[in-house]
Formats: C-alpha cells, sequence, structure tokens
DNA sequence: GAATTCTTTGGACAGACTGTAAATCCAATA
DNA sequence: TATTGGATTTACAGTCTGTCCAAAGAATTC
C-alpha cells in the first residue's frame, strides 16, 4: 500500500545514458549526407535501443526533435560575452555576428533539416521561434547601449541578417568561404544596415 | 494495329480542368490555418476526384507539390520591368523588392510550406533553388545595369534579403505592416546594403 | 535473501499514408 | 458502332507513428 521511497543514482543516470544516445544517434542521421525521411525505427536501431525506449525517453517523434534541437540551442548564447563588451556598435554587431555565425556552421545540416521539420510540427516550430524571439532580444539590448531608441524595423533586418536561414544561404552559395568569411560577409551587412538607421 | 489519329481538344480540355481542380484543392489545402499534413487523399476528396487520379495528372505527390509551385512560381518574374527600366539603383533595387514582396505575399502560407516540405523532397528542393538561382541572375543583371563589376559577397546578401524567408520573417514581426511596408523596410536595407558596397 | 520499483525489450496491433495494379465506366471521336 | 483516352473503383503491398502489454533485468529497500 504504502509506496517505499526509492533514490537511484545510477538508475537515472543508466537513463541518461540512454537519453543522450538516441539523441546523438538522431543527431548522427540528420547530419549524414543522404537520409530521405527520419524514422523513429532508425534512429533507435542506431541508437542500439528497442523503438519503445525512444518513446519511453521522449513521449514521441516531435518530443525527441524538440529535445535534440534543445540541446544544439544551449549551446548557443554562451559567448555573447564579446559582443557585450565591445567598444563601440560595429564591433559588437561584428561580435554578436560571428557568434551565431559559428554556432549555425556547427551543425548546418542537422539545424536545416530540423527547421524543414518544423513546419510540418507545431510543437517544434513552436520552439524554434522562441529560440529566435531569444536572438532578437539579445541583439536589441545589445544595440539599447549604443542607441537610445533603435529603430525597429532595422532590428528586424539585422536579426534576419543574422538568422539560420541567411547563414545558411550565403555558405550554400560559395562553397569555398569559410564560416568566418560567411560572418564578415553578413557582419558587413549589418553594420552598413545600422549605418543607415533613421534618426528617430 | 494501327493507331488512329486522335486530336481532341474537349478532352485535353477535360484533364486540363482535373488538373487545375487538383492544384487549387491543394493551394486551398496548404494555406488553411491548420493542415496537419497534406494528404494525397485530402486533396483528391478537396478537388472531388479520385485518388488515383491525381496520380494520373502528376505521377506522385512530389509531382503535385512541383506543379503547384510551378504555377505559383511562374507568375513571378512577370513584373520586373519597372526594376529594369529605373533611372539609378536606388529605384531599381526597391521596384525589384516590391515586385517579389508582392509575389511573396500573394501566396505567404502555400509558400511557406511548400519551402518546408522541400527539405524532405530533394526533387522540390531542386526546383526551388533553380528558382531562386533565377532571382539572383535577374539581380546580377540589373546591379550591372549600374555598376560594372558588383561584388558578389553584396549581390548575395540583397539576393537573401529579397527572398521569401527575409520576407515572411519580417512580416511575421509586425502583423499590422502591410506588404508594401515590408517591402519597403526591405527594400531601405537592400539600398543601404549597395551604397556600403567596397570599390573594386 | 526477498520484495519492490524502474527501465528496457519484444511483439502485436490499429490507423494513416504512399504508390501500384487491374477491372470498369463514360464520353468523345473516327 | 467500335475505339480510345481519361476517370473511377477496389484491392493490395509496404512504411511509418503511436499504443498496449507481458516479460525480463537490474538496482534498491526491507
Amino acid at each position: 500500500m504504502s509506496p517505499r521511497e526509492y533514490r537511484s543514482d545510477k538508475r537515472q543516470a543508466a537513463a541518461e545514458e540512454t537519453r543522450r544516445r538516441i539523441l546523438d544517434a538522431a543527431r548522427a542521421l540528420l547530419a549524414d549526407a543522404a537520409p530521405p525521411r527520419l524514422s523513429v525505427d532508425a534512429v533507435a536501431k542506431a541508437a542500439d535501443v528497442s523503438r519503445q525506449s525512444v518513446y519511453n525517453a521522449f513521449g514521441s517523434k516531435s518530443g525527441l526533435l524538440e529535445a535534440l534541437f534543445d540541446t544544439l540551442a544551449d549551446r548557443a548564447g554562451m559567448g555573447l560575452a564579446d559582443a557585450f563588451t565591445a567598444p563601440d556598435a560595429d564591433q559588437a554587431l561584428t561580435a554578436f555576428t560571428q557568434m551565431f555565425c559559428r554556432f549555425w556552421a556547427n551543425d548546418r545540416t542537422v539545424l536545416r533539416r530540423l527547421r524543414g521539420m518544423a513546419v510540418l510540427d507545431q510543437d517544434l516550430e513552436r520552439l524554434l521561434r522562441r529560440r529566435d524571439e531569444m536572438r532578437r532580444t539579445a541583439l536589441t539590448e545589445l544595440l539599447l547601449r549604443f542607441t537610445d531608441t533603435p529603430d525597429a524595423a532595422t532590428i528586424d533586418v539585422i536579426w534576419q541578417l543574422t538568422s539560420f536561414e541567411t547563414y545558411d544561404a550565403i555558405a550554400a552559395r560559395d562553397q569555398t568561404r569559410t564560416p568566418e568569411d560567411v560572418a564578415h560577409v553578413i557582419a558587413a551587412a549589418a553594420t552598413a544596415v545600422h549605418h543607415s538607421m533613421p534618426p528617430t
């Protein structure tokens, strides 16, 4: 009748381990060259785990994709210190851009596919939107350090310039460009737009 | 043995008609608020046509999506005359931007979903890439009228600024903006980037 | 050691979807 | 009237998601 008190570290650690294995397998599959579609079955096989365990750990395919995106996205936003300690707006914008381009470059294929899948998956879509929104608030804060009332339209444009879509498109245009090159191109555009900002 | 010479206008017209009906139904479904997924069955039902007819007319679901995108995209590129007769680069870029924004605004939801599906559909992906490439060559030609050797990186950025992704993101940020407002915001950014173009 | 709890596994199943095939119907045409 | 292209109907194979359940394995508590 009265339930026993259970507090296990080994079991919890093991569960975390399989979670991690599944996420790793999913990431590897999505990063692979030709994945026509990502099935839960394929992920389970790649992680050497039963299909049921995937549902056990993440509830659904959407849950798995959301968790995967979160693990990738959590790494972003970490290195924004450079941008926020820059002495002027140009250097701040450049640091901001570089930071995100590094992040986009890291898991480019995976991110592109996740974003594609989000179009058909409302939960995932909401998650991505929330993350993009975080980038925008960070950008707004950044510009507030150098401008009293930054123009909303300008922020929107720079926000879009620092998006994954822009990085992916520019990087795809010229395969010889390194992520740093792409960041440089985007940062130049961002500062140009910023300089043309109308006075309020 | 010898096949009759059949040249029917009525039959061909009827076939065209069902094709059109199917495309219309698919577009309507994709434009609808909450389409969790677009199945061939749903399209057939909405077009009041058998599922087999869809395969008859388009071969596969990919074929249907490609045809749908083509009918939408063919309307673009029509109204570029304004841009190519503009007296200076700024007006040309503005006309160019407005033209595409009008197009993006027309079938915004459908385009967004088609682009999402393209991530999981190689044929569709190739088609979209080809269309985007056409926009880039048009843009290059346009800038060649006012600049001897336009900077490749600058073109890439303006190309991205006039993309559907940029339009969609900027329009989504502020629902009160009309398509013309969005075009204005983007055109301002494009001209700013163009002005900052490094001399060659 | 024995009971208890959590996790994983395997199999089976319903339901939705894509794509193919064969038989049939219908209207336009020769 | 016989023929033909297109549309319909029905059936089927195969894949995928998501759920249920019974059983096994392992760690933890008593």
